[in-house]
DNA sequence: CCCTGCAACTGAACGATGCAAAGATTCGTC
DNA sequence: GACGAATCTTTGCATCGTTCAGTTGCAGGG
C-alpha cells in the first residue's frame, strides 16, 4: 500500500497539505477509538494514524496528550450534565429531581464506561491545570447541590452535608458497577432506577 | 560511580549473582515508589533500578507487569481489611461497627492514595484473572456485609440493600476525596469521622 | 501580482517503556 | 562432582510521548 494513496483519507476536490478540520476531527476520532478499544489503547499515534495525518500533526493543535485528553473529557462532562438536566425536568417535588438526576449520573455511567473512566480517572488528576476542564466538571455537582439548596426550612449546612452524603452514594455506585464489583439487580429492585429510588429514601425526611 | 558497585546493594556476605529474595525486595521497591514517585512513574525498569538487578530480572518472579501490580494491590486489600477489622473491635452495636469500619476505609485511602488508586483503578480491571486478589478485595466487603448480616429482624433482601448502599456511599466518598473534588472539612464536623457518623444515622432506623 | 510572514503539517529522531529470546551463572539434588 | 532447574544478564524489538528542523499553503501588504 503506498503512502499518499493510503494513508490520506482523500478529500473531496485535491490533496491537501493542510487537513483544515484537524481539531475537531482528532476530538472525534479520540472518542471513537475510546468506546472502540479502551482508553488504553488511545494513543496520540493511533489517533493520529486514524486521522490520517502524521503523529506529530496534533502537537499543532494540543500542547499534550493530557490537554487532549481533558478536551475529551470536559466534552464528556458537558454531556453527563445535560442528560442530568433533561432528566429532571419535570419534576414535581426535590425528590423526584434528586432521584433523576442520580439514575442519569449512574447510567451516564454504565453507558460511557470507557470515557467515565477518563473523566474521573487518575491521567487527568491534575485537572486544576485545565480550569475549563474544572468548572465543567462541577457542573453535574452543581444541579444536585441546587436541588437540595432550593428548600425551604433546611439551613445551609444540612444542605451540604447532605450534597456530600447523596454525591459519595451515586459516584461510589457508579465506580463500583463500572469495575465490575458489584451487579446491578443483585439486590431487589433488579434494576437501577430501583435501587436510586430506595437509596433517596434514606433522606426522606429531609427531602418531604 | 563504576556499575558492581553501584548497582548492587552489596549483600552481606561477597558479591551475589543472584538476589535472593527478589519476589519480595520488588514488592517492597514497588510500595515504596508507589508512595514516593506516584503511579504513573512505576514501571518496570525503575523497579528493577531501584532494586539494583537487570530490567528483565522480574520476569523471572512475575508474568506481567500486571502480575506485579496485582500483588502489590492484594497486600494492599490485605491491609485494608486488618485495619477495618482492628478498629470495628470493641464496638458494642452494629451502628458503632459500621461506623469503624467505613472510617478506617476512608482513613485508609486517604494515607494511601497511590496505593488505593491501584487497588480500585482500571489498569487491573481485568481482576478476574486474579482469583486471589479477587478474594482479598471482597474481604472489605465482607466485613460490613457480615456485620448488617447478623442482625436480627431484618430481611436479607433488605440487607444487601443496605450493605450496597453503604459501600457505595463509603467507597464515592474516598474516591472523591482522593481526586480532591472534595474537601473533608466542608461539612460541620471538619472531620471524617464526624461526617460518618452522620452519614451512618441515616441507616440509623434499622440500625437500632 | 509578488513577496513575506505565519500557521499547519511532515519527517526524522530521542529517550523511555513493556516484553521476548537466548546466553550466563548459581542452586539444589542425586 | 555432575546435571537440570531456577535465577539473572544481555540484547533486541515494537510502541509510545515528545521535540525539532524543515515544507507547504494561505492571507495580507507592497
Amino acid at each position: 500500500m503506498q503512502d499518499s494513496a493510503e494513508r490520506r483519507p482523500s478529500f473531496g476536490k485535491k490533496f491537501k497539505y493542510h487537513h483544515g478540520a484537524l481539531k475537531p476531527a482528532l476530538l472525534a476520532a479520540a472518542e471513537e477509538i475510546l468506546v472502540t478499544q479502551g482508553l488504553e489503547n488511545l494513543s496520540l499515534r493511533a489517533l493520529a494514524r486514524a486521522t490520517g495525518v502524521t503523529q506529530a500533526a496534533p502537537y499543532s493543535h494540543f500542547a499534550d496528550k493530557d490537554e487532549l485528553l481533558a478536551a475529551v473529557a470536559e466534552a464528556g462532562f458537558q454531556r453527563l450534565a445535560l442528560q442530568m438536566a433533561d432528566e429532571a425536568t419535570g419534576q414535581p417535588d426535590a425528590r423526584g429531581r434528586i432521584e433523576k438526576l442520580i439514575a442519569a449520573y449512574i447510567r451516564f455511567a454504565v453507558a460511557n464506561d470507557q470515557l467515565f473512566c477518563l473523566m474521573f480517572g487518575r491521567e487527568l488528576a491534575e485537572m486544576k491545570n485545565y480550569p475549563t476542564l474544572a468548572m465543567t466538571a462541577g457542573k453535574s455537582y452543581a444541579l444536585i447541590s441546587a436541588v437540595l439548596a432550593r428548600r425551604a426550612g433546611v439551613d445551609a449546612e444540612e444542605t451540604r452535608f447532605q450534597t456530600l452524603a447523596i454525591w459519595s452514594l451515586c459516584h461510589g455506585l457508579a465506580q463500583l458497577i463500572m469495575d465490575e464489583r458489584v451487579e446491578v439487580g443483585q439486590f431487589g429492585a433488579h434494576d437501577i432506577d430501583g435501587f436510586v429510588r430506595r437509596a433517596v429514601g434514606l433522606f426522606a425526611a429531609q427531602l418531604g
